[in-house]
Parts: C-alpha cells; sequence; structure tokens
DNA sequence: ACAAAAATTGTCGACGTTGTCATTGCCTTG
DNA sequence: CAAGGCAATGACAACGTCGACAATTTTTGT
C-alpha cells in the first residue's frame, strides 16, 4: 500500500512536509505543494486512517445503533439525515443493529468501542422510552426519536407528536368539522399518548364535547405482532346514526384501513368524509387516492440535526443533557373538504 | 485509554503475551491466561481496532454504499440482512449513501479506501442496472439488488421477479380465472420488464390468448417524481364489458390504488374482483383488508447472502464474477379467490 | 551588511498492536 | 547425564501518521 513515506521519497522531501500539505497546514511553500500534490495524484495516495486514529486517538466516526428496522420503514431518514451530515462534515458512520435484544446492544457498544467512537446515535425506529446499556460507558450519546427512561442524563432529540396532532385537529375544525372520529395508535407508542391528548385538548379548546368525539383504539400489542382493529373500529364509528364528518388516524398505514371502510360503506372521500393521517408515510399518502392530508415527522431532521448535536457535544465537551423537539408540518393534501 | 500495555504491568507479564491471551493463541499456561484476563476486567481493556489494522492491513470492515434510501424503505432489510451477517461474523459495518449523486459515490469510496475497508457491498433501493464509480478501483465488490451495466467483473445478487411474478400468475390461473388485468410497474425498474415477461408467458402456457389480458402502463417517469396512472388504470381495466376476473399488481404500492379503484366501483374483494400486489411489503401488504397475497422479495436473504458471498471472496481470493438470483416466495393471503 | 525574526523543511519518537526471533526452563530420549 | 526438543515467555521492530522540536533558509529592519 503507497504510504505517506512513498509520497515524500517520490516528491523528493520528507514525510512531514506531506503531512503538512495533506492536511492544509502552512509554511509549504506553493512550489513544494505542487511537487506533493502531483506526486499523491500519481500514486494514489489516500491517507490511513487508522494510523492517523492512532496517533490522535480520535476517530472521526460516529456510531449509530439502532433498534429494529423493519417495523417503519420510513424511519431510515433519520439514518440519512445523519449521513448527510456526516458526509459533509467529513465523519463516517459506524453502523449497527440490535435488533432490540439488551445482550446484542452490549456487544455492539464494545464493538464501538473498540474502534474508539467519538460519539454514538441511539436510534430508535419508533418514538418511544428506551433504556439504553449505555450507563456503564462513557461515550458522547445523543438519542434520537427516543428519550431515556431512568436518567436525564442523556440528551435526546424529538418529534413533537403533540404538535402535529393539535395543528391537525385544528385544521379539520376551522374547516367545519364538529363530529370527530379518532383511531388510535397503539398505546406503547410514545406518539399514542401525544397525539390523542392534542387532539382532546384541541378539540375542547374549540367548543366540543367529549360527546362529539367517537374514539377508537386502533391496535395493541407489541410491536410486530400487534392486533389491528382498524378496519372494525372505523366501520364502526362510520355506522354510528350521528356519523362523524372527519376522521383522524392514529398515522398514515391506519388510514389505508379507514379508506377501505369507508368506500366499502359507499361513502365518498372527502364528500361525505374527510380523513387526516399522521406521519407522512409517502408510500402510503401518496398512493391513497385521494391523496392523504397528513402531518409530517420531521425524520430527516432528526437525524441531520442530532448528528449536528452529537459533535457539538464532542467538540465543545458540553454535556448539557436535555430534551430538544422537533415540530411536524402539515401537509395538506386533498382527503379534507371543508364544511 | 487503557491498552494492552498497562494491561501487561498489571499482569506482570509482556505485551506479547496479553496479546497471546486476546486472540487466544496458544503457548500460555492457564494460569498465565487467567491472570491476564483478570487484569483484562479489572482495566476494563478493550482492543484497538486502529492499531490491529495498521499491523495487519486487514480492517474487517465492510462498506456499505446505497443509492436513494427513502423511495423503497422496505428494502432496508437489505441492510439489516448484511448487519446480522456482521455482527455474526465481528466484521464491522462502514456505511455510507450516495444520494444516486455520481461525484458523492466517488468520494464515498475514497472514504471506504481511506478507511482501509476489506470490501464493498453496493446496494440500490430498486431492483436496476448500475454503473458504478468503481471500476477504477480495486476493492473485492458484491453488488446486491442490481446489476452491473458494462462489465460482467462485478458479482451480483438479485431478487427472481420473473419466477416470482411466474408463480403468482400460475397461481391465478390455478383457481380458474381466464381474464386478467395488470398495471404494469415503472419501466425504468429492471423488475418491471421481468414481470410482465413472466406474466405473459405463463398466460400463453396456460392457452391464454393476448386479448385476455389488459395490461396497462401504472407508472413512469424518473424514480422520486414519477407520474401515477394506477388509479385511473385499474378504473379504466374494471369498467371494461368482459371486466378482468382478476387484476395483477406491479406492486404492492399500487395495488392500494386498485383496491380504492375497485371498492369506488363497488366492486367487493375478493369475490368480484381478485388482485394480487408483489414485494411483500407489509406496511401496505397487511394493512389491506383482505390482506393481500403477494410475492415476497428476499431482501433479508439479499443482504445476508451477499455479505457471506463478500466474505468467502475476499478471504478466498477468487473473483469469479457471476450472478445469483433469490427466489421470492408466494404469500397466500386473503385477496383472492377460487372461481 | 549584519543581526533578528520569520518562513520553510527536516528528524525523531510515539500511538497500540502483533510478527519475528531470541531466551529461558523443563522434559524426553538414549 | 548430556543432547535435543518443546513449551512458555519476552525483546524488539514495524505498520502510517503527526506533534514537538531542531535545523536551515529567506526576509526584514536598521
Amino acid at each position: 500500500m503507497v504510504s505517506i513515506v512513498s509520497v515524500a521519497k517520490a516528491a523528493g522531501v520528507s514525510n512531514k512536509t506531506v503531512s503538512r500539505v495533506i492536511n492544509g497546514e502552512p509554511h509549504v511553500t506553493e512550489d513544494t505543494r505542487e511537487r506533493v500534490e502531483k506526486a499523491i495524484r500519481d500514486l494514489g495516495y489516500i491517507p490511513n486512517m487508522a494510523a492517523r486514529q492512532i496517533r490522535s486517538s480520535r476517530s472521526n466516526t460516529f456510531g449509530i445503533i439502532t433498534d429494529y428496522v423493519s417495523t417503519t420503514p420510513y424511519s431510515v431518514d433519520i439514518v440519512r439525515g445523519i449521513q448527510d451530515w456526516a458526509n459533509t462534515h467529513g465523519k463516517s458512520i459506524l453502523m449497527a443493529n440490535s435488533g432490540g435484544l439488551p445482550e446484542r446492544e452490549a456487544d455492539i457498544w464494545k464493538m464501538f468501542q473498540s474502534h474508539r467512537i467519538d460519539g454514538v446515535l441511539y436510534v430508535t425506529m419508533y418514538h418511544r422510552v428506551v433504556d439504553p446499556e449505555a450507563g456503564d460507558v462513557n461515550i458522547p450519546t445523543v438519542m434520537i426519536n427516543c428519550r431515556p427512561q431512568t436518567s436525564e442524563l442523556l440528551p435526546s432529540i424529538e418529534p413533537d407528536d403533540f404538535q402535529g396532532a393539535r395543528d391537525l385537529t385544528q385544521y379539520l375544525l376551522e374547516r367545519g368539522h364538529r363530529r370527530i372520529g379518532y383511531v388510535r395508535l397503539n398505546p406503547i407508542l410514545l406518539g399514542a399518548e401525544l397525539r390523542l391528548d392534542a387532539f382532546r385538548r384541541t378539540a375542547k379548546e374549540f367548543g366540543l364535547a367529549e360527546s362529539d368525539l367517537s374514539i377508537r383504539l386502533g391496535m395493541e400489542g407489541p410491536v410486530g405482532v400487534e392486533e389491528n382493529y382498524v378496519f372494525a373500529a372505523a366501520s364502526e364509528i362510520l355506522q354510528q346514526k350521528d356519523r362523524p364528518t372527519a376522521i383522524m388516524s392514529g398515522n398514515d398505514e391506519m388510514a389505508i384501513q379507514i379508506y377501505i371502510a369507508a368506500l366499502t360503506l359507499g361513502l365518498r372521500i372527502p364528500q361525505d368524509v374527510s380523513i387526516v393521517g399522521f406521519d407522512d408515510f409517502r408510500t402510503v399518502s401518496l398512493a391513497l387516492k385521494p391523496e392523504l392530508t397528513t402531518a409530517a415527522l420531521p425524520y430527516y431532521d432528526l437525524g441531520f440535526q442530532g448528528a449536528e448535536w452529537l459533535n457539538s457535544i464532542i467538540s465543545e465537551e458540553m454535556v448539557r443533557a436535555n430534551r430538544r423537539v422537533i415540530s411536524c408540518k402539515l401537509v395538506e393534501r386533498a382527503s379534507v373538504c371543508a364544511l
């Protein structure tokens, strides 16, 4: 392998001078610099990160731990956000997936340490509370899309489920809807309570009574093997004598079944019933016809800003543990009509 | 940081002996081994990969290059498959995303080289032909979910779209369907042609005429901003006077619109019209009611076997470039009825 | 023109690990 | 009991890079 030494020999300078050129340090004549750069190009020299790391005890690498990946596929945008930040700032990404198994997670932390990772991004694929195996380890960590259970020691960055659901509810209310159905997310998801709470409060603020709201559970049980009542719940809501004019869905995926339930009952969307989702899971929200009005989870930004935050923690050595929240932007499409 | 030297000092042996213990080499007394292991535990020593790599010029790390990530979110299972193989075989994964930009891809290759990666897995998020920027670089590479355009130099591993579509078509034919609609995938996807071809051939084998098949284009245009005719195409197919009794969808996502089109026309699924998808994109195929019969893309296995293959290429130094194909398993659910 | 200051370049060692080879001590064999 | 063999352990160098410092050359000030 071609090393700094071979370059130095080729350019007729010392290896230290080559090092200076590579790192853009001052105190190199333009002439020398060019000669070295030519040698680098000719030999196809590429710096060896491992050697650099050994010298500087900085790896310029972040680790990503994810839990499940497949249950909410769209949240891979978190990872894309992280990568984009990392790429544009000369950091590398070492990635591992725990599958939700604690022992695997412990192995991953060990692997990260053996690579002398600068920091860790702990990413969950749905918004939830976790208890990371990190505790004993002293690597800067930012939690993304989740928050630590026990300690307030770790900084976390999360979507603002409450604001998103508030905006959606308000959107419906402003368009004249006064009887609204709600199909709840699986209660084990952190978003479930936040969204429902925002829905209830906002409806109340606008003067609706609890009896104007038809709230039903859509799913429950462990993620991946949950029981699914959405179709039945939606059918039931829509067959009430004082049928709601709009239904809020816990998320976009569940909205598929609400669409099917409505259509099966011969109802037109949005003329007979308006529907809104949550997440802006575009594979679904754009495939539904009419296209679904929803609130977009800021996955990409969670990742991007999480990486940025981690970096500032690492370089400034300050670990002000706290929580950041990113808003969910309302995406207006065609599934709601004004009354 | 605690190094091999501190462990050696603590255990009262030379650093070489510690090295032997770590790597499970012979010629160490049980007594010594235990003393060293105790010291390792006490000090919390973890081997430094960078130093190891510098010595051995082997990084035990694979690189993953992905193109787009968000368009077909479920294909992250490829990455999960790779990770699972890597984790259980003591390899690490360095990951980067090109976003489809060639200059970014070139940077990534450089980054990989600077980490002295052992091999690269080139992963695309939908099945297609690519022309990787790798050419000049001499790192063992396996292409996953895609195949090289120009050269036959790189080994590739792909899903068997043809077999999957054949099995699905056969499944419908065996259940008595003789007029079948087909909504085509975007033609720029490699699967589009393979699946359509399998559909046509299998139908012909069973004695159907071309006039028994209603084939319509569902989407076209660049991935991510394609134009979407699925709803219109499905509506049109289902309003013909000799309406097909079954529709094959280019993929599961498009099946959403076919469901909506059918229901909007007052047709029951599957009594009036049977529907099959492709991909087994479970967020969709399980959310549809009735649940969708489809063919599962073997994403996880593509990743897992791809990693395994890459490893064997690296260790055996043999680069028999060729192509492997993994079959798509038919998943029988409730969206098809026998006539 | 000469000293002082600044710019340029080089020498050397250390980071943590392991391969090579050397050393020590014990055991087998005749 | 000597010679040879083998097991256990250690000393040392080298991998590629860069920081500390030294050496050399050029520029500046008077």
